[in-house]
RNA sequence: GCCCGGGUAGGGUAGCGGUCAUCCUCUGGGACUGUGGAUCCCAGGAGCCGGGUUCGAGUCCCGGUCCGGGCCCCA
C-alpha cells in the first residue's frame, strides 16, 4: 500500500533543496550583516500562546492537539508569539536592543493554494526593545534589502495604525476592531453598511479619505487635514529616512494588518507578478506583545517573509560544486577509494561506484551526474604508478602519476 | 467550510464503453568481457480510492481523496 504525503505538505528533491538553501543563505547573510543572530523555538507550544492574542477562533486554523498528559498544544502557526514568549522567559534582562532572526517551518490548517501550504517556512526578524522610528527604519530596510538582493519584483506599502485609531478613538474597542477588519479586507461595502447601522456615518468620509491615500511623503500633508491633532512626526521620520536610503515605497494608510497588537508603523510587501492571489510575500510592523506573556511593556518591530512564495518567484540558481567520478577496473575498488578519499579531503565532490558495475557503466554514470572529470584507476596503469584522468567534456584523457593527482587538480 | 477544473508507468502523454493500454523519457541489462554522452535490442513500471450503471468502464454517474485555481481566512 502506498502512502501519500499529507495534504498541503511537500517533498523537496535535491535540485530544489539546493535552490532553497541558496535563497536561505542570502537571507541569513543579509540579516547577519545587520547584526541579527539566529534563534530557534519549539515546533510546538502551548495552544494558549496563540489564542491569547488572537482569540479562540484561530484554533480552527491551526494544528492543535492534546498530548498524552492532556495538555493543549499546537504546532506553531507563526513565530512572533513564540519569539516574544522566549524573550519574556529568558531574555528580558539582556542588553537592548535585541536582534533576532529565524528561519523555521510553520503549520496552518488551511486549504492549500498557490503559494499556500499547510507546512510552510518563514524567515523573519524581531528587533526588540526600541520604540524609535529608527527601529522601523532598520527593519523595513532589512526586508527591502533581502528581497532586492534576491531579484524579486515587489511593492512595499507602509501604513500606520495610529491614524485610524486616533480617528476612531471615541469608539469602543469592539467597534474599532470591526472597522479595522473591514478595512484590512478592503470590504468597503460592509464597512459602509456597518457604519450606517451603527449611526457612525460621520466617520465615513474621513475613513474613506484616509484609506484612499497612497503615495510618497506628500500624503502625510493630506492626512494632516483629516487628523490635525495627530502627531505625524514619527511616520514622517520613517518616510524621510527611507527616502534618504533610496528605498522605494508607498504610504498606504489602509494597511492595518488585521491584528490587534500592532501599534504603529505596519508594512506589507507584495510580489508584482507570479503568485496569483497569494501575492503577499512579507508583512511586519511595530507591536507590543510582551505584556500578554507576563513581561513588561517592551516595544518591538519585526517582519516575516513567506519563504516559499519568495522561493517560487525568485530566480537564483545554486552553484553546483564540481563533481569527479573515480572509476576503476575490477579488483581496483579499494585503491580507487583511497584516491577518492584524498580528493574529498581537499574539498572535491567525489563519487565512487557502489554497484560493482563495469567501467563502461561507471563512465556512463559519470555522465549522468555531470562529472567534470573521471579518474580511472585501471589495473595495468596502476601497476606502473599512474591513473587515467579523463576530461568528460573534451573526452581528452591523460596519464597522471598517482602521487600527483592532487596537484593535477590544482590542490 | 465553500466553488470551479483536474487525477493513465518515477516524469510527460495517447486512447474517452468493447481484445487490461500508445508514444517519449526514465531505470536496469546487453550489442567481443578496460572507457561516457549516438544508435539498436531486451527487460521494468500505470488508468487515485470506493461504490453504481452496463453483457462489458481509464472511458459514463455518485461519494471520498489528492493536486491546481478561486472564495473564506490569513495571527
Amino acid at each position: 500500500m502506498r502512502i501519500e504525503r499529507p495534504k498541503g505538505t511537500r517533498d523537496f528533491l535535491p535540485d530544489e533543496m539546493e535552490r532553497r538553501r541558496e535563497i536561505e543563505k542570502v537571507m541569513r547573510q543579509i540579516a547577519e550583516s545587520y547584526g541579527y543572530r539566529e534563534i530557534s523555538t519549539p515546533t510546538f507550544e502551548h495552544l494558549e500562546l496563540f489564542t491569547i492574542k488572537s482569540g479562540e477562533g484561530i484554533v480552527e486554523e491551526i494544528y492543535a492537539f492534546k498530548d498524552k498528559g492532556d495538555r493543549d498544544l499546537a504546532l506553531r502557526p507563526e513565530l512572533t508569539a513564540p519569539v516574544m514568549r522566549m524573550f519574556v522567559n529568558e531574555c528580558s534582562v539582556m542588553p537592548r536592543p535585541l536582534r533576532f532572526y529565524y528561519f523555521s517551518n510553520c503549520f496552518r490548517y488551511e486549504n492549500p493554494q498557490k503559494g499556500r501550504y499547510r507546512e510552510f517556512w518563514q524567515f523573519g526578524v524581531e528587533l526588540i526593545g526600541s520604540g524609535s522610528y529608527l527601529a522601523d527604519l532598520e527593519v523595513i530596510l532589512l526586508a527591502y534589502r533581502i528581497l532586492k538582493e534576491l531579484g524579486i519584483n515587489f511593492e512595499l506599502n507602509i501604513g500606520h495604525v495610529g491614524l485610524l485609531r486616533e480617528l476612531l478613538k471615541d469608539l469602543s474597542e469592539e467597534r474599532v476592531r470591526k472597522i479595522m477588519r473591514f478595512i484590512d479586507k478592503k470590504d468597503f461595502e460592509s464597512l459602509e453598511r456597518f457604519l450606517e447601522e451603527n449611526d457612525l456615518m460621520d466617520y465615513y468620509d474621513d475613513i474613506k479619505t484616509l484609506i484612499s491615500m497612497k503615495g510618497r511623503k506628500e500624503v502625510i500633508e493630506n492626512a494632516r487635514e483629516v487628523l490635525p491633532d495627530f502627531d505625524f512626526g514619527y511616520i514622517e521620520s520613517v518616510a524621510m529616512g527611507l527616502e534618504r536610503l533610496e528605498v522605494d515605497f508607498n504610504l498606504d494608510f489602509s494597511i492595518v494588518r488585521g491584528l490587534d497588537y500592532y501599534t504603529g508603523v505596519v508594512f506589507e510587501i507584495y510580489a508584482v507578478e507570479g503568485l496569483g492571489a497569494q501575492n503577499q510575500i512579507c508583512g511586519g510592523g511595530s507591536y507590543r506583545l510582551t505584556h500578554l506573556f507576563g513581561g513588561g511593556d517592551v516595544p518591538s518591530t519585526g517582519f516575516a517573509i513567506g519563504f516559499d512564495r519568495v522561493a517560487e518567484i525568485c530566480s537564483v540558481k545554486s552553484e553546483k560544486a564540481e563533481r569527479i567520478v573515480v572509476a576503476c577496473t575490477p579488483g581496483m575498488e579499494l585503491n580507487a577509494l583511497r584516491i577518492a578519499e584524498n580528493l574529498r579531503e581537499k574539498g572535491l565532490v567525489v563519487y565512487t561506484d557502489v554497484m560493482e558495475r563495469g567501467l563502461k557503466k561507471q563512465l556512463s554514470f559519470a555522465n549522468t551526474v555531470n562529472a567534470r572529470f573521471a579518474v580511472i584507476v585501471a589495473e595495468r596503469e596502476y601497476e606502473k604508478g599512474v591513473v587515467l584522468v579523463k576530461d568528460m567534456e573534451s573526452g581528452e584523457q591523460r596519464e597522471v602519476p598517482k602521487s600527483s593527482i592532487l596537484e593535477y587538480f590544482g590542490l
